[in-house]
DNA sequence: ACATCAATTAGACGGTTATCGAAACGTTGA
DNA sequence: TCAACGTTTCGATAACCGTCTAATTGATGT
């Protein structure tokens, strides 16, 4: 089975897509969301779902459902290792996303 | 009675509150809000509600729910004059914002 | 005073979502 | 092979949210 990732190219020059817009702001609407996507920015490494569960109180199952989020919104990488699950931010995402708010 | 205008001061050295920039993040997230927004932004003069009306296919109430969650997330000044509201754009706030997203 | 118009409020409805526990899946080391 | 572990999926529940219609408020012009 191909490891799709989750569509999410390079942004083109002409901005993000409409959807893509749409995913990421609701993606950043949520706060618990937010703290996540805080805490893996804040590392200069990659962070495992084992360390977000260390600082945010909630099930794995909710963990894991946020972290579909993100991906698919584009903001985070999952690489995945053996059992593990590393996320990476997209700044070059989030830059794209933020330049076209900056437009309004 | 006073016309309390949504506290939202302008934004200090040290950044948005954590709760507007909640609310900020929320009131971005529905995209109706958000083509609302764009129309006001948009627009060099002010833009009253039945201009929005004219664009958006919703009802006065509904609208009228949107822009008070723009106004209390400080993105938008209301300004009423006689029966008509005008809106105003906050652009030093969504710069707030984005500037605070920036740093993530 | 009254009718009209712009906007808000109240209340209801349907869809979405954050959350959980339990079960399933995939990897790793014994 | 098997047990333990990290992660995901499933199903359910409760809260939230966008939307509407109807009723209300407030301003304007006659």
């Amino acid at each position: 089975m191909p490891r799709r990732p989750a569509k999410s190219p390079v942004p083109s020059s002409d901005g993000l897509p409409e959807e893509q817009i749409h995913l990421i702001a609701k993606a950043l609407a949520d706060p618990r969301r937010f703290e996540i996507l805080k805490q893996i920015g804040g590392k200069s490494c990659a962070v495992s779902c084992t360390d977000l569960r260390e600082c945010q109180p909630i099930s794995a199952a909710t963990l894991s459902h946020h972290l579909k989020e993100l991906e698919e919104a584009g903001l985070i990488t999952i690489v995945r290792s053996g059992k593990f699950a590393n996320l990476i931010l997209r700044r070059e995402i989030l830059q794209a996303y933020l330049d076209q708010l900056a437009k309004i």
